[in-house]
DNA sequence: TATTTTCTCGTTAACGTTACCGAAAACTAT
DNA sequence: ATAGTTTTCGGTAACGTTAACGAGAAAATA
């Protein structure tokens, strides 16, 4: 009367092991694929594990095993001019701060995305110490080729982040898919303006980066508008500084020579565009199609400056990473070969919304 | 030599009552707040927890206690008409997998929104039975809001998804933003098109869901339009058929009518717009932009008469609402009044990355 | 046949926390 | 002083799983 709360008990190792006629011992040798059960009672257990649809209790596994987990993080340093690998690093920070409850132990290395030896520092660091896993975020294609192939000998789980390259490692990708994400700018912009627009693709500080990153989006880009025929007019300007001031001048003249109706900004540094329409009103604005969800960015973009931000959650890149290590190692998930990152398109009306 | 894991063993209930020169059952009952400690040792214990920062084993913590959490969810029934329901309760049922393993126990109802009736039945139900909270999405507000008062003096929590109510529930609510959902398909919509352009809003059954729910997407997309001045000519009409034979006859007239740019449909049948202009390739294709990601509504959207989804995430809503009453009852955190979920845009390009 | 090795499997102590059962100490009322 | 009550605390059995230890049976070797 008082309270019928059936108290549903678990059905857990024990009940496998009274079905079975065997001990809990015996039934964590099956459920681990571990030796020293015959072949007969390995299927009776198993048989009942089915039957029943055991599912076993994470808490009391994490609680009686050891955990002893590693995590090297090899991403590359935030600079004023890229603070896109700050918001990977708050993904990153929020994810260690979630597992280490757990018992899993994390370190952050960061490198200079402008000197190699940073890296090869750092990854001689990982090596050295005795990790399980490493994440990283690849700028330096060959350094980091040889690195992963290290790491293998040592029987060091290996992911990237962010950008992939043709090593595979270990467990794979988590990232945006390059091409798409380029595809998707060019899907936008083909709504934007119609036939003979006149287009500029704007590669700001290149040459900063992982170069291959850039050029498959521009691929992605150049491919889409292409196919459809409406003669784009599309020009590609290279500026190489970071510095306002320099970018200011190059563009002054590239927009006066081209005057595009739709400017299209490569990378994050899409707030130095913005910046430039916003101290010169006195031209006509274009489209404006940039990349990552920047404080300075988004300034813009709710200005109505910038039109459209596409991006990539970098943030959630790093997360996501940390959490599948978590699911790998102590849940014994095996999450093979994930699905590319979504892409996210934000404008002045979705941009308050982002990020759950 | 050979392997330096410090074996960094947890500082844990063992070590605090150990330097407090107390029983472990003392340190547990100042942890948990309870009574029969004296002042003296219980200030003594929680400065050695404040000192050494202690976190609790949430593992340890969740396998001691008798998880005897249960949950009701009451949501509408899935039709064929709207799929959407069907995806939220995915991300329910996700949910419930995923919690399942940690004693939390979740019963799902469904109710027709055609008829007050079930919903009353289902209400009672949970009222009658003994659950902890109650997750709701709301269509019959009067009898909702009238369900919630008799939960909150049953001391049963409740939590909102997918649409808000006057009546606040005691966790608060899950779901978009409705106003800046319709201003935000305000906003593609002047990307799209120029001074002067017809808009034809279409509300297609209406009358099968919650009426604010469709009025303050509606209303949010007209403001939007109308401070742009740049003369829309805004139709709207209503389409109370669920059928496509029906709908079609009607479309049929509208659209030869008013011949519009634009076609904003307000809720998720937009597939069914779709067929039409798939059945007739005769017509000229306006842009058009609907809601949520159902199967028929993507593939309309990758044959490129679908130009927008917009998506407000129904399974992750349902699945946030559970693992939100997971963290509030067994984690004990205080996680109070949250942001709306985000808005994603969905087009051609990026639909196949969507949901991770 | 006697001895050793291998193959099975049962038993049990952890893991960190909770909550119940009493014991001891400190008060209160006779 | 005695008996009863209350306050404060220690001890301990769970919770479900893992893994180390070792016992007994079967198989292989001498």
């Amino acid at each position: 009367m008082m309270s019928d709360d059936k108290e549903k008990k678990r059905f857990g190792i024990k009940d496998i092991a009274k079905l079975a006629n065997v001990s809990i011992g015996t039934v964590d040798r099956v459920l681990n694929n571990r030796k020293d059960v015959s072949e007969a009672t390995r299927k009776k257990v198993k048989d009942i594990i089915k039957e029943y649809n055991y599912q076993p209790n994470l808490y009391a596994r994490s609680l009686s095993v050891k955990n002893n987990i590693k995590i090297s993080v090899i991403i590359p340093k935030t600079s004023l001019q890229t603070g896109y690998w700050q918001l990977c690093l708050d993904g990153i920070s929020k994810g260690i701060q979630e597992l280490e409850p757990f018992g899993i132990q994390t370190e952050v290395f960061l490198y200079d995305q402008e000197d190699v030896h940073t890296f090869l520092e750092v990854s001689e660091k990982t090596i050295k110490s005795h990790f399980n896993a490493v994440v990283i975020a690849p700028i330096f294609i060959e350094e980091t080729e040889a690195f992963v192939k290290k790491c293998h000998r040592k029987k060091l789980q290996t992911i990237y982040i962010n950008s992939d390259i043709p090593t595979k490692s270990t467990l794979g990708y988590i990232g945006p898919d390059l091409n798409s994400t380029g595809r998707l700018a060019g899907n936008l912009t083909s709504y934007l303006v119609g036939t003979n627009a006149k287009i500029l693709i704007l590669n700001i500080a290149k040459g900063l980066e992982n170069y291959k990153y850039l050029d498959t989006k521009i691929e992605g880009y150049r491919t889409y508008l292409n196919n459809l025929n409406k003669n784009f007019r599309i020009e590609v300007v290279d500026i190489p500084y970071n510095e306002y001031t320099e970018v200011e001048k190059e563009l002054w003249t590239s927009i006066r020579k081209s005057t595009p109706d739709v400017l299209f900004v490569t990378n994050s540094r899409v707030s130095v565009v913005g910046r430039f329409f916003h101290d010169h009103q006195e031209i006509k604005k274009p489209y404006i199609i940039g990349f990552d969800f920047l404080e300075a960015n988004v300034d813009y973009l709710s200005k109505g400056i910038v039109d459209f931000l596409i991006c990539q959650r970098p943030d959630k890149q790093g997360y996501f990473a940390l959490n599948y290590l978590y699911r790998f190692f102590l849940l014994k998930e095996n999450v093979t070969n994930f699905k590319p990152m979504p892409i996210d398109i934000i404008t002045i009306e979705n941009y308050m919304f982002y990020e759950n």
